[in-house]
DNA sequence: TCATTAATGTGTT
DNA sequence: AACACATTAATGA
């Protein structure tokens, strides 16, 4: 797996010539983050873009009290920077590496230059942010309209889509999570105390639609999609 | 192995 | 939802 190979997986550059890859290659220097650390902070104003070769990080903002508000996580192929949090006066988000990450970094006007050049990538890039919104007004509407319980269910039928792994578990057809997220964590996603995600997912594995460990969640998503279904 | 800390569970307001 | 407190599991000297 050569640095081009990472490149070619990032979803922005779909289609792009091997050309345009290595361009961007030569313009962006790869950089490795370690767990737990901070790629972006609100205060210092980077306005790169960042490409996520490997590993998985966390967007969230923090309130005045020091709670945390989990915005969304991206695994790799994902791309982010202030770009997309153009929130203007009030700070924007905090970016931190929640495993060991491997990212490219472009400077603003390399990607200018890019999107000169290759207006695709631009219409990329708006199709990109346009889901995300899409998936943030559809958590907002949750957030104002359903109970915990919902949420809750969202969020891991999500999660579970976009990192899960089929578990070789038990009898049901589980997915394993394999983020390792605590309750407290989940609770920062759905905007629940972390005492609501606790009782709820214990009543969720009573119903056989989830299974908890420490630290580890596994959903039956066929069950999980039937309860989103009807209410 | 023991002590400390983090994660989770539960009852009350 | 917030709080206080109990219980249990993970961590590391």
């Amino acid at each position: 797996m050569n640095k081009l190979w990472y490149l070619s997986q990032i979803n922005l550059f779909e289609e792009l010539p091997l050309e345009d890859l290595q361009m961007i290659d030569a313009m962006a220097p790869m950089s490795t983050i370690q767990k737990g650390s901070l790629i972006i902070r609100p205060d210092t104003e980077s306005k790169n873009l960042y490409l996520l070769k490997q590993g998985r990080v966390r967007l969230f903002k923090v309130n005045e009290d020091g709670k945390q508000l989990t915005i969304c996580l991206l695994g790799k192929g994902n791309v982010f920077g202030e770009t997309e949090t153009f929130s203007t006066g009030s700070g924007s988000a905090y970016v931190e590496a929640i495993d060991n990450a491997l990212v490219c970094i472009l400077g603003k006007k390399d990607f200018e230059t890019l999107i000169t050049k290759r207006p695709q990538v631009a219409l990329k890039m708006v199709s990109i942010l346009t889901q995300r919104i899409r998936e943030s007004e559809e958590m907002l509407e949750n957030l104002a309209f359903r109970d915990v319980r919902f949420r809750l269910l969202y969020l891991l039928a999500k999660l579970a889509k976009s990192f899960g792994q089929p578990s070789a578990n038990t009898a049901g057809s589980y997915t394993n999570l394999d983020l390792n997220l605590s309750h407290q964590e989940l609770a920062n996603m759905i905007g629940a105390t972390r005492e609501s995600v606790s009782v709820t997912l214990s009543q969720l594995a009573k119903q056989d639609v989830v299974t908890t460990g420490r630290k580890e969640i596994a959903v039956d998503l066929t069950k999980a999609e039937e309860i989103l279904k009807e209410r």
